[in-house]
DNA sequence: GTTTGACCTTGATCTGGATCAAGCGAACCC
DNA sequence: GGGTTCGCTTGATCCAGATCAAGGTCAAAC
């Protein structure tokens, strides 16, 4: 494995590009001293892991940049993605030492990752820090049950759409905001992640993708761009109900 | 629908069978009688829905007794059970007015309400009962994160076998402990209910259902009472490691 | 410039679980 | 007491997606 240096800048959480999305949002000036105190970053490269399934942790972290997945496998090898880091989300549990998921970073990833013991510390004593935990781990509660419907009831057609257009809605959500129905961003996961995330195989999700390019929802430029000329004409190979009760 | 009237207690929080369990547990006196301020019981009949998704919903509330179940629906009927509440499970969300699933009672069913305002307010003011609702809710999620290993990747008889050992183990939570290997309990679910839970037709969840109690896994008496004479030989059937990296 | 290997696509075939269909038993109701 | 309904089981058939297999593309390594 090369060992490709990666350099992110290490930053002052003032000029953070996650600092009013994170788990430190909400945080007045002197909250945010206390966290820079116990922080540090640490970078990996695409395809690294960052921890396995029962390893010890001792940190808790929020993503800068980048993109993490958590996934559990079985032991004959079947693997299931559970969760979708990207900015901002936060990664660990507090008052548990050991994770119970293989945690891989599937692009350059860069951490603001905080000392497990004092961050559990300050939230006990900064309701600011814990409110904002609680609210964001509801929203994560809420994306995995939409994602239960997702791998329960969904056809291979309705889990390709439905994953192209969360990707397209959260990469949107950080940028300029789309021209007419139109968008376009980058896959952060190779065909064989995908497949983990929606419950497929690969060739099954490089057959759904063929299938909707070839029926014009989808334009592929190389591999992983992807443009949807008609964001609607995706939301309607979802199965999801046209109003979108998904905006919080 | 006939008019069964329920009578469960409405009892004192000293004598309240979820009091240490529930999202008052770390409560001191005198935070239990702010929230006995702000709380009434209701009780539901088996089969009655308590709420539909997009209903304004002014309370929060813990499950006493009974069973409740939070499920989405796709415009075409098909169905995906995304959430499980027995008894000292936590119902709603703080600082939203509207419920995202359908909520309904699949036993009778008692619930302690708590005004949704007051109880807002409480969590800014109570950090006693904002960290316990923190933690409750990472155990949901990491049980989410299960539940979409076993729709994702699970066979149908595995996930039967699953979703056996979770009932099973979380009724035993209540009780006494087992008796060798030998566990008995009541399923609080239909076949179809089971079927929503699981992704899978209620065709198939029977055919399964026979097919373990014919390889002698389970016995039944009735449709609904289970018998596991040897809880390992079920755990054998689920896909999971032998090692329970269940335990909290 | 050719070899290697990661990643992806496409074709042929198979199969687990869905779908369609019939019937059973127990509780409830007139 | 006979009909109706609800929950469940079982059988026959079908098909979406898995599996097995081959080949294509592109960038990095030699």
């Amino acid at each position: 494995m090369s060992q490709r240096h990666i350099t992110f800048p290490q930053r002052e959480c003032a000029d953070c590009p996650i600092r009013h999305r994170a788990v430190c949002a909400r945080c007045e000036t002197d909250e945010l001293e206390q966290l820079e105190a116990i922080k540090y970053y640490r970078n990996f490269e695409a395809g690294q892991t960052i921890v396995w399934a029962g390893d010890k942790m001792d940190f808790v972290a929020s993503v800068v940049q980048g993109v993490a997945t958590l996934s559990q496998t079985m032991e004959d090898g079947r693997r299931q993605m559970v969760g979708l880091l990207l900015p901002s989300d936060f990664l660990g549990r507090p008052n548990r030492d050991r994770v119970a998921y293989d945690v891989t970073a599937t692009t350059d990833l860069q951490l603001c990752c905080f000392r497990r013991v004092p961050f559990q510390d300050m939230l006990s004593s900064t309701p600011h820090v814990s409110q904002r935990l609680l609210e964001m781990t509801l929203d994560e509660l809420d994306a995995a049950r939409e994602w239960m419907l997702l791998l329960g009831r969904k056809t291979a057609r309705e889990k390709i759409a439905s994953f192209l257009s969360i990707i397209a809605r959260r990469n949107a959500a950080q940028q300029a905001p789309g021209l007419g129905g139109a968008v376009a961003f980058d896959l952060p996961l190779t065909r064989e992640a995908m497949a983990d995330y929606l419950g497929l195989t690969l060739e099954t999700v490089s057959r759904q993708m063929s299938s909707l390019k070839n029926d014009g929802v989808i334009q592929l430029d190389g591999k992983r761009h992807i443009i949807v000329p008609d964001f609607s004409a995706l939301m309607d190979e979802t199965g999801d109900d046209a109003d979108g009760g998904v905006l919080s």
